[in-house]
DNA sequence: CGCTGCGACGTTACTCTATATCGCATATCG
DNA sequence: CGATATGCGATATAGAGTAACGTCGCAGCG
């Protein structure tokens, strides 16, 4: 339970890929298998992913497979809002809640916080509409158009600051 | 006058350097010659400037420099809070205002935002305590325990929206 | 005096991250 | 059919960061 905060979607992978493949479609763009395939192991991955180990694991599947095999995907997957960027570990997560950012109003490049354990790795999306004012509204003050912001915290996460 | 919000400090780089120097001595460390130089050079770029960058520089001055030698004196460097690292940039950029930031109270890991002009590439620190404020609580409310944050806004600077 | 510990710095070598570029295949459309 | 666009394989290179080891100079101390 102290986890909840920190705990990716409860669906399966695969349900997820679908969703993603029919998103993917409704914007007129594909989800190739190429790219479900480096979704399927960011989605997989217990924790954000650096895009060599995404590579290493992609060879399994496809020997061939070079940087910018994975370069592409990842910025197709990023343009889409699949996957998100974690600035401080030069890393890869999916997007968690993508249909509650929609909901919201938010497009797929919605404003978002990372949450980034730095005991066990763990790193947690959230979407808090204050924290996007309040820093949209600080760069407004300083006569700056913000138009993308990155918000990263490292920490301890609930498991880990119980153990102290 | 449109720059103001985005301007460097005003004083001259030695002055600035000086100043560092005195401070690292308060607190028992010393700002060296390699360490003054490089410090000088961030200084001195108009923009945030990559360590490799830095390192092309610091040859003319120091041939034998290697990247070891720009990172162990960037590293000094963020700890004495002179020099802080632009996570969307992989580049890094002198603290301004450390005294204002230790007159409001903060040591010298003092939370900060950043304003990245996509268009100039100018980038300004700013420190608004209802931003570091919002995003503390957030992750709190998630159960994190916050210790640093990142936080990078990516837009317009005030000249560069004029021309819109 | 020589020993020891320590901090700063030099040096080599390596890993990881990211992009540029060329080229080929397919697909879709007028 | 040709023309343009997209996806992707493949090679090469640029940029960012670290590991590991050695050396020098300078305390403090028996």
């Amino acid at each position: 339970m102290a986890e909840a905060g920190i705990m990716a979607g409860t669906q399966s992978v695969e349900a997820t890929l679908d969703e993603a493949a029919a998103a993917c479609a409704a914007r007129g763009a594909q989800l190739t298998d190429l790219r479900r395939q480096v979704l399927r192991l960011i989605l997989a991955a217990p924790h954000p992913i650096g895009a060599y180990a995404l590579l290493d694991q992609l060879r399994a599947e496809r020997p061939g497979a070079a940087p910018p095999t994975v370069y592409r995907a990842l910025d197709f997957l990023r343009q889409q809002g699949l996957v998100h960027r974690v600035e401080r570990l030069n890393a890869f997560v999916g997007c968690t809640g993508a249909e509650a950012h929609h909901a919201c109003g938010h497009g797929h490049d919605h404003p978002h916080q990372f949450l980034i354990c730095s005991v066990c790795g763990a790193t947690a999306e959230v979407c808090d509409s204050r924290v996007s004012e309040a820093v949209a509204s600080a760069a407004r003050a300083a006569g700056f158009r913000p138009v993308r912001m990155t918000v990263e915290v490292e920490g301890r996460c609930a498991a880990c600051a119980e153990v102290t």
